[in-house]
RNA sequence: GCCGAAGUGGCGGAACUGGCAGACGCGCACGUUUGAGGGGCGUGUGGGGUAACCCGUGGGGGUUCGAGUCCCCCCUUCGGCACCA
């Protein structure tokens, strides 16, 4: 049942005028101030599609939390926002209707832009960037360029996604069900050259700094490493059976396993197939395994529910360790990508292996002593060698060493680190992106562009249809360029970069936005960086947070700033979900901040996210949670409405204050205590309930009746709570704590007021309640003084009346004192109370 | 298939390091204010039982004086994934 909001406080008014107040006073602009501690608060920058949702309401209000909080405990507060501008939605805009990916994202931008305002999110406005301004890529391009230089950026074949019909490059999201979603053309692989940076030369330090990053979530991290997926075996080569010079080389962790190789397999795909081909007979069968594992996507290749594919070549590979002869095969399982593009299989002591050994009846060698009853199945654990030759007899470890030392000392090998990660192709055939700033001379060959040629900008006149190449390589003016190095005419390089090195950087930019002398000024990043608080969405997990990690690290190196990595602490929000799914058009299921603000106001939707489920969970969307927020803050509202004249008087002297009115001091500090503890540790939503305790309490304690004196001390202590409420109120309900100070009388804004801090004093307690158990079920509680000796409160329990009974017939075998909290009698014997 | 996280009232969720399970909010019920509705205010609200009490944190075992919390097995759900040699 929807209320009738005529009885309401008036949000709107209150969050219009803070918000333009706030504005006009520059609240929220910051300047580095060397000495005074700096908080970076940050949040993932939008991609500018059209509106925001209440995801990203949800992740503004947990920033905005934090920093409101931050900057009341005396810390210089960034807080900055911007717009990950470049992308693909903007081109399948212009493609739709015809409106140019500029305009398109501008107006996003302009309107996502007036709904964060109406928000409150206390962002430092004068930072914004949005990187499909010239002025910010213009040093993504420099670094680009000084990458080139350092041979971290090179350009080598890739393989994309092609779509016969539409004769473009597919991203894997317009891919569907191996069709184009535009034109359902069946989509095919195709080999291009591409631009790439060379993150695999970091792979090692990225690793490394994995543990120590304790700012980080461990699952992130676990994700990370994996992703990296470091492993450390050998190399070396297996010869081809009666070819001489001829072999294969093959990567393994498990060297110690070589004995027991009974086939060997290439990847389809790799280089040496034409050269172990025998006929023409064999080609054909080989071109046409080929088409086949073509077809298939990497997942399928991966996936483990699906029976292998295998083709058997007549070439057979020698085993060097032993000197036998192995089938040799092309199996969609062994990838390229990774290792050498071959393996030698050992079924035995590899699962992958064992399944395609049994579906080809190959033979299976055991080299590891299995445990008593294993039967069935690969054995991966640790044991002692077998039928190993040299290596018999010694434990997993120790044969890895020895068979690595073998194949170093008859140099047939090398130990060798190996890692999953591959280079960052960063090239797009795309329009809507920053141009990669590289020219072809035909002299000079690839040449990068002068720095002070930068930017190259992306040309404005161009027609977008989503149909061949990049829409830049029609710009004739774009194109045909002069040579950087000799003048003469050459081409430009016509991609665009990964949007993803576009929010590689961005959180340096925003130390100094409008920095004309390079990316950003040195000063100011050694200042505010690193971010002290990184906050988005888990879907980041790897990709953006490890390039960032990444371009942080490549910076350093390139002499930029003394910062080895960006994100101090980061915390990964959950979804807003609605009826158990996610938000989306498609499903009818969104809710509109606009309506919402409108309805409710800002301060509503922060508080209704903020409590109704901890941070990290996903956040199922109520209308009622939203309505108990919205007469939270009403019954806030009134309270102060209603009490406002009886406050006042002298500070509250705490010596001599009378018993309710030290039970009441002790709540209010309590929730100080509680609240400040809670933000910490990102638990809002038990902080916002302590908030609503307060509330209650220091309503009872308003209206309850009380002796004269205590009567007259009451006004000090209900000037203290609402003053302390206030101020914790201010991180989540920023406007409401806003009007309320200034209703207070005060001058300043709470923001620039100090967060409260408890009084040790009024927390202590004179009694405390401890719970007594007979065989650990609760018969009674005692209260107690705080100071009470053992023995005593082990005497008063043993004597109390209700827990005589339980006693009866029994002896009593121990009694556990928790000093403060409990007293456990345990007991032996037949009895039972009558 | 592997890895990770999580299963607590009618619902969202609390519970420090093993110490009163269910804070806070929603919903519901009753009362009160009101011409009425909405709103406000008050009381109650895990299940069973007249009561004393008993039972209760996905299921089953275990450790412990004491388990939502720790250990083992199982079930379910949700995330992530890379058959990575």
């Amino acid at each position: 049942m929807a209320l009738d909001r005529t009885d309401h406080y008036p949000f709107r008014e209150i969050e219009t005028k803070w918000q333009r107040v706030w504005e006009e006073t520059g609240l929220f602009r910051v300047r580095e101030e060397p000495g005074r501690p700096k908080f970076y608060c940050l949040e993932m920058f939008p991609y500018p599609s059209g509106r925001i949702h209440m995801g990203h309401v949800r992740n503004y209000a947990i920033g905005d939390a934090i920093t409101r909080y931050k900057r009341m405990r005396g810390y210089n507060g960034l807080h900055p926002m911007g717009w990950d501008a470049f992308g693909l939605p903007a081109e399948n805009a212009a493609i739709d209707n015809g409106v140019h990916p500029a305009v398109w994202t501008y107006e996003n931008i302009a309107t996502m832009k007036a709904q964060m305002k109406a928000l409150g999110i206390s962002y430092d406005w004068d930072r914004e960037v949005a990187t499909c301004d010239p002025e910010y890529y213009r040093w993504e391009q420099l670094i680009f360029v000084r990458m080139f230089e350092r041979g971290l950026a090179y350009r080598k074949s890739a393989r994309v996604n092609w779509c016969p019909g539409c004769q473009t490059v597919l991203a894997n999201e317009q891919v569907e069900a191996g069709r184009c979603w535009r034109c359902d053309s069946e989509v095919v692989t195709k080999d291009i050259e591409s631009w790439y940076f060379k993150i695999t030369e970091y792979a090692e330090e990225l690793l490394e700094w994995c543990d120590r990053l304790p700012g980080w979530p461990e699952r992130v991290l676990t994700m990370q490493r994996n992703w990296i997926g470091k492993s450390e075996g050998a190399e070396f080569d297996l010869p081809v059976a009666g070819r001489p010079g001829l072999a294969l080389r093959v990567f393994t962790t498990r060297p110690d396993t070589s004995f027991g190789m009974t086939y060997a397999v290439l990847a389809p795909e790799h280089p040496l197939v034409a050269q172990l081909i025998t006929g023409p007979e064999e080609g054909a069968a080989v071109a046409a395994f080929q088409a086949e594992v073509a077809r298939e996507t990497e997942i399928e290749r991966l996936a483990t529910d699906r029976p292998k594919r295998g083709l058997r070549l007549q070439a057979r590979a020698v085993n060097p360790f032993n000197g036998a002869e192995l089938p040799l095969f092309l199996a969609d399982y062994v990838l390229m990508g990774y290792g050498t593009g071959a393996i030698m299989a050992v079924p035995g002591e590899d699962q992958r292996d064992w399944d395609f050994a049994e579906a080809h009846g190959l033979p299976i060698i055991e080299t590891v002593q299995r445990p008593p009853g294993w039967t069935g199945q690969a054995y991966m654990g640790d044991g002692v060698k077998i039928n190993s030759g040299f290596l018999d007899g010694l434990t997993v470890a120790e044969a890895k060493r020895k068979a690595i030392d073998w194949l170093v000392g008859q140099g047939l090998g090398v130990a060798k680190v190996n890692y999953r990660l591959r280079d960052w192709g960063i090239s797009r055939q795309r329009y809507w992106g920053a141009p990669i700033p590289i020219v072809y001379c035909p002299s000079c060959g690839t040449v990068a562009e002068r720095p002070e040629r930068l930017p190259v900008v992306l040309p404005q006149d161009v027609q977008i249809t989503g149909k061949g190449g990049s829409p830049i390589a029609d710009v004739p003016g774009f194109v045909n360029t002069t040579c950087p190095r000799c003048g003469g005419p050459a081409r430009r390089e016509t991609d665009t970069m990964d949007t993803f090195v576009d929010s590689s950087w961005y959180f340096l930019r925003f130390c100094s936005p409008q920095h004309v002398g390079g990316l950003a000024d040195a000063d100011a990043v050694h200042y505010w960086m690193p971010v002290d608080q990184y906050t988005g969405g888990i879907e980041h997990a790897i990709l953006h947070l490890l390039y960032a990690r990444f371009y942080t690290k490549v910076l350093r190196d390139l002499g930029y700033f003394k910062l080895d990595e960006p994100f101090q602490n980061l915390f990964t929000q959950g979804m807003v979900v609605k009826d158990g799914a996610k938000m989306s058009k498609s499903k009818g299921n969104v809710v509109s901040p606009d309506d919402f603000i409108v309805t409710y106001g800002a301060d509503t939707g922060r508080v209704f996210e903020l409590f109704m489920a901890p941070p990290e969970k996903d956040l199922e969307w109520s209308d009622q949670g939203v309505e108990g927020a919205f007469r939270f803050l009403n019954r806030v509202w009134r309270f102060f409405q209603s009490h406002r004249a009886a406050l006042g008087g002298a500070a509250p002297r705490p010596g001599d204050l009378s018993a309710p009115g030290r039970a009441f001091r002790r709540t209010v500090h309590e929730t100080i205590r509680r609240v400040t503890t809670d933000i910490e540790e990102f638990h809002f939503n038990t902080a916002i309930s302590a908030l609503h305790e307060l509330v209650n309490a220091t309503h009872v304690y308003a209206t309850e009746s009380l002796d004269r004196a205590a009567a007259e001390e009451r006004a000090s202590l209900l000037a203290e709570s609402i003053d302390t409420l206030v101020r914790l109120l201010a991180p989540f309900a920023p406007h409401l704590a806003e009007e309320l100070w200034e209703k207070l009388g005060r001058r300043e804004s709470v923001f620039r007021a100090s967060w409260p801090v408890a009084d040790p004093a009024a927390l202590e307690r004179d009694a405390v309640q401890v719970v007594v158990q007979v065989d650990g079920r609760v018969r009674t509680r005692l209260v107690v003084s705080p100071e009470i000796a053992e023995d005593r409160l082990r005497t008063e329990a043993l004597a109390d009346e209700k827990v005589r009974p339980w006693l009866q017939a029994r002896e009593v075998a121990r009694v556990v004192v928790v000093p403060g909290r409990l007293v456990n009698i345990v007991t032996r014997g037949s009895g039972t109370p009558t």
